[in-house]
DNA sequence: GCAGAAATGTTGGATATCCAACACATGATA
DNA sequence: TATCATGTGTTGGATATCCAACATTTCTGC
């Protein structure tokens, strides 16, 4: 393991700031924030921001990247099977944070969050697969966790257009029997 | 005005020490809690907390102080007179005060928080008679407002031992006709 | 009582953060 | 167009914070 422990104080920081930004979006459009804002709220300098994140951008991509990830709660099932239960709390956590984010204002940026989505749902999808099949190529493990991914995402878009008419699980489990 | 700003990083920290130690003691006995507890919540590190503050009860004294310096929102009424309402106001702010920390754990420090509340409520009465009797010599201001904390911290607990049969307001209310 | 563990304080060198200043871009106003 | 205000991004020197190590005190179990 390449364990190289991170100095606490960018830990914090990256905390401060990203906290402060997901709490500034939901009383303010993206584009109204400014860096100023945030590193005001999160009481950093302004330089300190740039120490961090390249641009206001990269800060939506991490701080996203971020809250999908604790939501996906990996770290409940990374040992668990590849089973309906883990295949069903995963479409629940994407919903979920989907759900989250439209009470903020990210509007303009869908293709950003479809993106951010899907690469760590690769990252998930890889991971299990890998572990279920250790000795396989990595080309076809990999090709297989983004069309998951893909297909995951494809059917959160699904689900969010029949507005709420099924819940979440009732609506991946009609899929999973076709799944092995 | 000496006025000399103090580095953000010193007030984004005491800040964070300051509002790890109320939210554990929320939790905990005063007695349980270690300086160890506090940095780990705050995210800082052990050596930095005695950059801030002597020890514990150090830490202690300036977070109480601290509370209720907001409590009492000074600011609201700095320029106001020294008339029933300002008088009940403040007098709220004690019993506040001193509710929130009955949910808190410091069983054992009644005269540490005594003392702080006493001191606090001082200064605030010296710079409301001072700036009604501009002219009056400092040594019978000050005597005044001593003699006027420990009056008012008296009656706080006069109205804690009365245990809520009548609201902070009317019990202080009760006095102010016989206070000029 | 005694030994081990855990908490308290302290220190010097390493590093993240701050500040002030700067150049540049953008948008509003006249 | 020109001007002013506001936001972005960058830099070098100053400073708060971190770390690791240490000595000391306080707690805990036997």
């Amino acid at each position: 393991m390449t364990e190289t422990k991170t100095d606490p104080r960018i830990l914090r920081t990256r905390k401060l700031i990203m906290d402060s930004f997901i709490d500034l979006s939901s009383k303010k459009e993206f584009k109204d924030i400014t860096i100023k804002d945030i590193t005001t709220e999160a009481m950093i300098n302004r330089a300190t921001f740039y120490y961090h994140f390249e641009d206001i951008y990269d800060l939506l991509d991490k701080a996203l990247t971020e809250v999908l990830f604790v939501n996906l709660n990996f770290e409940d099932y990374k040992d668990s099977d590849f089973d309906e239960d883990t295949f069903v709390r995963i479409f629940t956590a994407i919903t979920d944070f989907q759900t989250s984010l439209s009470n903020r204002c990210h509007r303009g940026y869908e293709d950003t969050i479809a993106r951010i989505i899907r690469d760590q749902l690769e990252v998930i999808l890889y991971s299990i697969l890998k572990r279920k099949h250790p000795s396989d190529a990595d080309e076809g493990l990999k090709l297989s966790a983004t069309m998951l991914s893909w297909g995951l995402y494809g059917a959160s878009v699904e689900w969010r257009r029949s507005s709420n008419t099924v819940s979440p699980e009732e609506f991946i489990k009609t899929v999973t029997p076709y799944l092995d």
